[in-house]
Formats: structure tokens, C-alpha cells, sequence
DNA sequence: GTATCTGCAAAACATTTGCAATTCT
DNA sequence: AGAATTGCAAATGTTTTGCAGATAC
């Protein structure tokens, strides 16, 4: 995704479309590593020497109220961003620390149990040993 | 479950029973609203004065570590903690806070994409309104 | 020229650490 | 006594807040 791209999709969602928060939003997308605020921060602050973490949170908060990005909780003391809105599950490596994403749809056991309940976040994630690791 | 089936239940578990850490065990199993550890402090601080936070974290710790509590993130500042040890979801509600256990049982479909990932814990967790807050 | 946005510094929280006092065996 | 446990005080790390200056419309 190209920066003109991204100022015209973020004024699709109604953010008005400034140097940072393009850059904040660019590297998201490009980086679909699921990065905290501090890599964030200390990959762009190269980049945009007056950058500020405050910035950043604001920037971040503001795309997760508008719904363009999701925040990942899989550790205490790391909230995660993903660009991507979609529901599907996370994956963390034990070993590595790398994160995975994986495909989910809600099972109709789930539904069967929150039966007059509203669903309007779902998240999965796992823990384990990812099939590099398992294999070195 | 009493005092003494605590106790016994600590020590099969490899934990010296101590009167915080029965007391600690105590209130997460007879109080299943997954509380954060601020909570288990300020309800238990009445009966036991002398109680620190530093203790509700060690022990809370040493639970985990002997797998009889489980950890639960589902919002960022806010680590909860589940003496339910097996594999369920979490369902908190928007508007009142509270948090339901659901049955979960892993789908083919996140089998397939880990195929070759070797699973060790796996979390779920769902946010919406619940049936009691649709119906007021 | 008025709104909004940015970023510094300080504040607010949650959690961890070091260590001394206490408790248990 | 010796080892484990507890709890205070301080440190750490993350996120939020207040506010002043900069920027955009």
C-alpha cells in the first residue's frame, strides 16, 4: 500500500490523512508483524526525528476507534496493533516469540453457548512451538 | 471447596500451603468472576490486614507456574486470573463488565492452519453485549 | 483565525525487584 | 538454626493526561 493510497483510506474513515499518521499506518500494513508501540515508535523515529510515543498511542488509538486496526493482547505489558480488521486468531511462538496469524470461523458450539448474547469482537490466540522451531 | 481440601489440594500440587496462599486459592475458586489481582487484594486485605500486593503477585505467580490458575488478558492493565485450569472462553460484556465462560473445543479449520505447530495453550475470548444487558 | 494535531514533561498505574523481618519445620 | 515466605519500599515499564506550540483548513 502506497502512502497516496493510504491518505485517501484513511479519509475513507473519516481521519484526516497527516504526515504520521501515515506513516504509522504504512508501516502497520507493511509490517504484518503485529508490532507494539515501541517498535513502532523506534522503527519510524529514523525516519521522523520529532516523532513522539504520544503520538503514537494517539495515532493508534484513534485507527482502533474507527475500526481500520485491532489491538492484540496475547502478554501482559505488550499491547499489539494489527492493520487487519478481520477476526482471526494468533498464533505465538514460545520459542521464537514470533506471532503467526491463522484462519478461524465461529463453531456453532460457540454460538450454541452464548445463545442471546451480541458477538461483536471475537479473538483467538495460541501458544505453543511453531513448525520452524520444531524442526531445528 | 473448604480450608483443607485446599490445602491437600496445594500440597498434591507441589505448593506449601500458607494461610495467604490458601486464602488466595480459596477466594479464586469460590469467586469464579476471573478477578484481577487489585481485587483478590482489596476483598482478602479485611481478613488478612497484614496482606501485600507483592504476596497476591508471588503466589498468583506461583499458581500459574504449577498450571492450577490460568492467566486471562482480554483487556490491556487488566491481567485477570482463572483457577480454571482447562481450555475455555471468555465472553465480557461491553456495557456491564461481566465475564461468562464458554465451551470451546479446537475447530478442524485451526488445526489445518497450524498443521505442523504444536499447541500448548490455547485462548478465546469474545466481547459483545450479553443476554442479561439486551433484555434491560 | 480557529480547529486540530503534535510532542514534551509529568502523572498515573500495574508489575517487579531487593531486601529485611517473619514464620515454619 | 536454616529454608521458605511475606511484605515494605523503591524501581521499572507502559500508558495517560495536561498543556503549549505548531500545523492545517
Amino acid at each position: 500500500m502506497s502512502s497516496i493510497e493510504i491518505s485517501t483510506f484513511l479519509k475513507k474513515h473519516g481521519i484526516r490523512p497527516s504526515f504520521q499518521r501515515i506513516k504509522i499506518y504504512e508501516y502497520l500494513v507493511n509490517h504484518k508483524t503485529h508490532p507494539t508501540v515501541d517498535t513502532i515508535y523506534k522503527e519510524l523515529v529514523n525516519e521522523l526525528p520529532t516523532l513522539s510515543k504520544t503520538t503514537v498511542y494517539n495515532t493508534l488509538s484513534l485507527f482502533v476507534e474507527n475500526k481500520i486496526t485491532q489491538l492484540i493482547f496475547i502478554e501482559d505489558n505488550e499491547t499489539r496493533y494489527d492493520a487487519d480488521y478481520r477476526t482471526h486468531g494468533h498464533f505465538k511462538c514460545l520459542k521464537c516469540g514470533k506471532i503467526y496469524d491463522f484462519k478461524v470461523e465461529t463453531k456453532e458450539t460457540i454460538e450454541e453457548s452464548l445463545n442471546g448474547f451480541e458477538i461483536k469482537e471475537e479473538h483467538y490466540y495460541i501458544k505453543g512451538i511453531c513448525k520452524n522451531c520444531k524442526q531445528n
